[in-house]
Order: C-alpha cells, then structure tokens, then sequence
DNA sequence: AAGGGATGCAACCGCGCGTCA
DNA sequence: CTGACGCGCGGTTGCATCCCT
C-alpha cells in the first residue's frame, strides 16, 4: 500500500535515548501501561515516534529483562527453538521471558552463528539440519497440527468462552500467520514498578547517568566503574525465575494482576500454555514424558558438544 | 601508542497482519 | 469490500568499543 515510515515526521527524534526520555516513557507505561503506543509521544511530549517508544520499551526499559551473558542452557534452548522455529525470534523469545527477541535475535547472529559454523556436522543457519525432524516432516506436522487447531478451536468455541481450553486463536502456534505468544513471566507487578520507579526516583534525582550508559554496563560489565545501580534495581525483575522459566508449575502461577505490563495486545496469560500444542508435539515426540528442560536437552547432544 | 579491522548491540526500517470505520 | 491505522516482527544499519598488528 505504500504507507509512509511512522517516523518521516520532521522533528522526530532519532538515535539513543536519553534517560530523561526514559523516565518519561517509564512512568507514562506505569501509570497507563504499556500498549496505546500512538498515545504515547503525544500524552508525553516524547520527540519519538511510537514504534521507537514500543521497541524502547520491550528491549530495554521493561522490568525483568535479563542482561549481560547468555547461559550455556540459554544458549542450548536458542539452538534448539531456531531449529524448531527457525528466525521466529519473537516465538523463540518467549521461551526465554527474560530476553528481548532482540537480544536473542543479536546474540544468534553475533554468537551462535560463529559458532556453529565451526561445527559443520551441527545446525547450519537454516535449520532443520542435524536435527531429527526434517522440513519435510515439519511441514506434515504443521498441516495436521493446523488441523488439529481447528478442531480444538471449534470444540472451544462450541463448549464456553471460559473454557480452559488455550485461546487457540491468539496463542497460536498453529496458524503460521498468527503470531506466537509472547510468554509473559516477564511481566512484573504495577506495584512493582511502581515501587521501583519512585525508589529510582528518589534515590537518584539529579543522576546524569544515562540509560545508554546503563547500556554499555551491560555490555561492558567487567568495566563496572559507573554502574548505575539504581537503574539495575530498578529495572532489576524480583523473580527467582530459571532460564526456562516457562516450566508448567510456574506458568500455573500466573496470575492475571501480574501481568499489568503484559502488552495489552498480547494474549491473556490465562490463554497461556507452557509450549504451544505443535511445539509439544514436536518435543513429545522423542521424550512424551519428559521435563521440559530435558526436553530441551533432547535433540541437543550433537549440538551441547559445541560448549 | 596508534590505527584499522572486527565485534556487539541499540535502534531503525520495511513489511505483514489484524482491526475498524 | 476497502483503505487507513496501529502494532509486532525480522532484517539491517550505525556506532561505540574491543582487539590485533
């Protein structure tokens, strides 16, 4: 169609925030929520455009993101869901709730790439290979699993909207062209933020320390000299969440007043499932009974001898 | 010590999808 | 039905930093 970019508006600041820009997003997020991105510079006053403020927030200013170096499980799981998925990395990501797609997306590039090159018998960067299922029998799933969406979809819509049947339509996974859900475990209270943002606030008033600093801490931890404390407790996610944080007991736990700075455009987490019905499927089927971590680690031997 | 290439990451861009008028 | 709009995603870029010579 031709639309115009978002942020061909003269006057729209580009480039890296500053932390008063933050503060500003962070409270006006505290106090609405996230989502309404449109509202968002013009409720503001930010010079940005809503996508810069969207992207600003779910990579880097939403609570319980996880910076600094990938585990060797973390980096496991991303092998394994890229070569599930391939570059889905939003679907990938929330496997991983405390990643930005972003960042997972950037380390694959940057890391695992590399990595996995060396080892020619491993997975290459277009999946599948070294790994048991093949495209062929990917695409076989997927069709029958697609069936089987519909199925389980009408039998929801026939029962009770208040089914406990996932609400197949936006949890996805089995309509290719619907997006996957974005786990939420992320997700941290309003009185959370809240708590944060005034001690953030009131311990640091008159910081100059920027958020990009805060950034580069995170990229140069062993450097250390200005980290900003008060931003890491700020932003820091009081969870004891694992790497996969996704096991059954905890997504069981969720509740919906936890997820207030869940996208409002994301799926309920009550429609939240642990793995989407194809992607269990496809980890059942070497290990129907097993853990999810194992699940994880299965199909991953070739891979976990590349660490 | 300097400079030039390599690396890593935040941010931008363009596209596709869903919704709504 | 159609087009405008908002949002989310994956790919790409730009720049700061690191590392090697």
């Amino acid at each position: 169609m031709g639309r115009p970019p978002c942020c061909d508006k003269i006057g729209v600041k580009k480039g890296p925030w500053t932390p008063e820009e933050d503060i500003i997003l962070v409270s006006y997020i505290q106090e609405h929520g996230p989502g309404n991105w449109r509202a968002v510079p013009t409720s503001t006053g930010l010079l940005r455009c809503s996508k810069s403020c969207r992207l600003r927030w779910t990579n880097y200013l939403r609570p319980g993101i996880k910076r600094g170096n990938f585990t060797d499980q973390e980096e496991k799981t991303i092998i394994h869901l890229q070569a599930l998925l391939g570059n889905r990395w939003a679907a990938i990501a929330s496997y991983l709730p405390q990643r930005t797609d972003n960042d997972i997306k950037n380390y694959w590039n940057t890391h695992l790439k590399k990595k996995l090159k060396k080892f020619p018998t491993g997975v290459d960067d277009h999946n599948q290979d070294g790994f048991s299922i093949s495209k062929g029998q990917w695409e076989r799933r997927l069709q029958t699993d697609i069936h089987m969406a519909k199925q389980a979809l009408c039998e929801a819509l026939s029962i009770d909207t208040s089914s406990s049947l996932p609400d197949l339509k936006s949890s996805n996974g089995y309509n290719p062209n619907t997006r996957p859900v974005q786990a939420s475990t992320y997700a941290s209270s309003a009185e959370n933020i809240a708590k944060l943002l005034e001690g953030w606030m009131r311990n640091s008033p008159k910081s100059t320390r920027t958020n990009s600093e805060a950034t580069q801490n995170s990229k140069n931890s062993s450097e250390g000299a200005t980290t900003p404390d008060a931003l890491d407790s700020l932003f820091s996610f009081n969870s004891s969440n694992s790497d996969l944080s996704l096991s059954n007991d905890e997504t069981a736990n969720f509740t919906p007043e936890t997820i207030l700075f869940q996208d409002e455009s994301k799926p309920n987490l009550e429609t939240q499932v642990p793995l989407t019905m194809i992607e269990k499927w496809l980890f059942d089927e070497g290990a129907a009974t097993q853990e999810q971590e194992d699940l994880i680690d299965m199909s991953l031997e070739d891979t976990a001898q590349l660490f």
